[in-house]
DNA sequence: GAATTCTCTGTGAACGTTCACAGTGCGGCA
DNA sequence: TGCCGCACTGTGAACGTTCACAGAGAATTC
């Protein structure tokens, strides 16, 4: 006979079958101090031999609290769902949220009636803070999220809100300015490089990196724009080529687009790291599969999620304001350069 | 001045803004029919002056109903999320929910202690649902479910339980069995291949498949076994050229591991597709980045999200039983076979 | 020995909904 | 005229918690 009790326990139940009220079931639950130990005893066994779970919406009524926590996705496209470094992002979060009792909703704000949805998710109160992912910096739903006045925190800076939504994010200037003098100091001459897009932090500070190095004005000729994708990295790369056929070093600002940039080179002739030497960024799983293997700058992509986290938590908590946090990169030399 | 104001709109102010009483608020806002066009036009312009927006949390307590849906990621390592996979799936699900104003709560039961979180929350009832990921036959998740009696639904077929958790997957077995006629089609004579994880459909079925063909015992030494990560597709595709070194083809159990399989021929000196061919499974977007492009065999993996999210909301909506589907493959051809 | 503090406990109210029930007019029908 | 059904409305109770408050003893202080 299964033992599907068809009503759930509350917390009454818990009450009469460890023989204290109501509120010392719930004090020694939420840990409490003024709770005897015989109370605290009597309860725990009561617990489980009910069974017994709280109903967060009950508790939610009157906390006003959710222990939820919602994601968004605002990437406009379905390109977001292809970055591998939103599966580690999306790993880690859970894990860290899950931790804590923290529940994570997923919400994509693609389109106008994406983005209206999440806001009157928030507005409705059913979460207690906000995890931004790779905001553009001109999204609509920043604005809408300040007036909203919830804790939120970004993976990866928000162009143009540093100040206002703190973040965790990788080191990408210094980044790149570490390829790029490892390109230099290899002896590379003519050195081009591949960006991401320039409203994202990515993107941009990537370049500046590498500008840092090369100098601003040196390279104007030597810089081709992408996306993120393997296909405009495939693209860009082809551009470049014809531009400058005597190049002899890429910096590629995304593994997924050096992978494409390294399709392209293999395509047209030129041995790598031989001829072009190529480098990537984020050390990404696809940089260990690429032929050759990928030489590349490592995000701490896992260390970047957990403090987004703990941030947002640190919000939720009560903090004021929280500071955000840059993580330092590092260069892993493989084949490629 | 923002237009903060401290609390939010209960019900309570959108009645009395617009006049009537809070029952009736109520039946405007879900859609009973018994309320005046008079009334239910009150209710609009109150709630939109009011910002009024309904607390589930409340509306859960009375209800019994949470307007949450749980995703549960029941791979024991990371791989799942670097999964292509995975990827087309989670978007397709958070739409097609978002749609219907249900949240997707995310969970990963890897270990012991995410299982128990995850039985622990489906018990307190914060969830009308489950959406079952790649969940292996073994899995005492399973087992746990079973007994929280909570609407459940797969997305591919959970091995051995078929009759239990209902399902939307792709034709894993007609797929294999449209490439294995397709290579002997094309002349080939020895025909090896390299399947996924046995406890898996996708692993077994395609096996299946695959022998329909060709024979059960006619491949017995052909066969070498992966578990859809690039790393093992390229240590089985080894295994199988130091058995079987004549070998003119090869079906592998997904792109991924394919991809592996084509770096390892390469490797090797084997000409793809003139000394070898190959074919993958799955058609995801690494398929058209390899060198040779892959042929391979499209799974509708959009479609079967769409499907997995239909039947999980009817059984929600109370129907008692839902029928599995099973939809169907297709073969793509490109260069590698 | 009285007053005060400290630890622990139970109780009533409140959180914001929905639902069942009990009306209230109003029109149609016998 | 009286009765019934129909369309619509308002009200009280309930959902399962937490929180503030008050009270009971025991321990401590004056």
């Amino acid at each position: 006979m299964p033992v599907t009790n068809k009503r759930r326990p509350t917390i009454h139940d818990v009450a009469r079958a460890s023989g204290v009220s109501r509120g010392t079931v719930s004090r020694a639950l939420n840990g409490d101090p003024y709770v005897s130990t015989a109370a605290l005893a009597a309860v725990r066994r009561a617990v489980a031999e009910t069974g017994y779970v709280v109903n967060r919406a009950a508790r939610s009524l009157v906390t006003q609290r959710t222990g939820t926590v919602v994601m968004v996705l605002s990437e406009p496209q379905e390109k977001l769902f292809e970055d591998p470094n939103f599966s580690v992002l999306l790993r880690v979060a859970t894990r860290r949220l899950a931790q804590r009792d923290v529940a994570l909703v997923m919400m994509v704000a693609g389109d106008d009636g994406d983005r209206e949805r999440v806001v009157r998710y928030l507005r409705g109160g059913h979460a207690d803070g906000v995890l931004l992912l790779s905001a553009h910096s001109g999204d609509p739903l920043l604005a809408e999220l300040e007036t909203l006045a919830i804790p939120a925190v970004a993976c990866g800076a928000v162009l143009g809100r540093e100040g206002v939504i703190p973040y965790a994010a990788a080191d990408d200037r210094e980044g790149a300015r570490q390829m790029a003098q490892y390109l230099v100091d290899q002896g590379r001459k003519k050195i081009a490089t591949i960006t991401g897009p320039l409203d994202t932090p990515g993107g941009l500070n990537r370049l500046e990196g590498f500008c840092d190095v090369l100098g601003r004005k040196a390279v104007k000729k030597l810089i081709a724009h992408g996306d993120y994708s393997r296909h405009s990295g495939e693209a860009a790369m082809r551009e470049l080529l014809d531009r400058v056929p005597d190049l002899d070093a890429v910096f590629v600002g995304s593994d997924l687009m050096a992978a494409g940039a390294l399709a392209v080179l293999r395509e047209r002739g030129r041995r790598v790291p031989e001829d072009v030497a190529v480098g990537g960024f984020d050390d990404s799983a696809i940089a260990g599969s690429t032929h050759p293997k990928l030489t590349t700058v490592r995000q701490p992509l896992e260390q970047v999620a957990t403090e987004t986290v703990r941030l947002l938590l640190e919000l939720i908590d009560g903090a004021e304001t929280v500071e955000s946090l840059v993580l330092s990169t590092e260069l892993v030399t493989r084949e490629s350069a």
